[in-house]
DNA sequence: TGCAAATTTCATTTTTTTTTGAAATGTTTG
DNA sequence: CAAACATTTCAAAAAAAAATGAAATTTGCA
């Protein structure tokens, strides 16, 4: 069943072993991430290869469904993490890796994080209106809620920043 | 005295809808930080709590087992975003939230994404030395393994200062 | 010390997430 | 325009993660 037939573009040689040590890398960077194994191996496998590759070229070297590779491949166009380019000749999309870091958790950060912090704050708000009246009077209760409004106050502060800080 | 299905402390009137919503608030938010639900439960459930509680309690209150409460509690502890405390003449332990959301960030920068960025860099050396003679003199490999080691570099300098950021 | 309550552990079950694969849809070009 | 290829979608299968619950272990006190 070791049948990967057809292989029409890029016969050169690789270097199987950075290939697998980047793949490896990225896969457990996006599952920091929250994000599943197959965008990693898209991503690492990319991340050293010189030449844009196609969806199926991708899917059968990292021995994924081309389902799985487009459902990948869509994440990661959506955090700007992949771009394709045109290859004259050749009507299938080809797939590179941006390497700019930066510009990669910058667009995670207002994504995935900054959505939820939020509706974080509606949810302060109702936290607030549902304290009785003793409750109001009451520094625990006032402490506690002042410390969750500086946590999202602080968060939607400073993670947009986080990236710019990212010098890469 | 069968005290299983009784809650024999605090009969006081509890503020269900802060005590909903804060749950609410801390699910998403350990959500986001990988962490189970079970986890975000249990602090969302301490963190609007005056007195400390037991695990029993904590379990019948969530109603989740006491596996799981004891495996949230332990998840809680190492990371230091709880504490026990004792209560005189009750032989059980009982929890309160830590509240310096500062140190149990940077706890959990510590635990849990340090030991990955350790690990990057062998994986770096590794790709070093699997380059060809001729990856070698090629900007291309040069370049990306440069920005993967700026990366670690900088992430292991950034955040553990993040947390340090976070005046709460 | 011995016993019972409290807690932890972990094999099993349940739930959630991810992947697959095939049908539907979209796209290019002969 | 149609047929050939390329991509997306999504129901179902597979895999992974989390929760359960009961047995094992630990703990405190009578």
């Amino acid at each position: 069943m070791n049948n990967n037939s057809a292989q029409p573009e890029s016969v050169r040689l690789i270097n199987q072993n950075l290939e697998l040590e980047s793949i490896d890398f990225f896969v457990r960077l996006m599952g920091i991430l929250g994000m599943p194994r197959s965008v990693g191996e898209i991503y690492g496998l990319l991340y050293f290869s010189e030449k844009p590759l196609s969806m199926n070229n991708i899917s059968s070297r990292l021995e994924i469904s081309i389902g799985s590779a487009s459902q990948g491949l869509k994440t990661l166009k959506s955090l700007k993490a992949v771009r394709s380019t045109y290859i004259a000749g050749d009507r299938r999309d080809h797939y590179l890796a941006e390497t700019e870091f930066r510009r990669l958790f910058s667009n995670f950060i207002k994504d995935e994080i900054m959505p939820h912090l939020e509706s974080a704050k509606d949810r302060i708000s109702r936290m607030e209106s549902s304290l009785s009246k003793d409750e109001q009077e009451d520094d625990f209760f006032l402490i506690r809620l002042e410390k969750l409004k500086k946590l999202t106050k602080t968060g939607s502060r400073l993670l947009p920043t986080l990236a710019g800080l990212l010098k890469l």
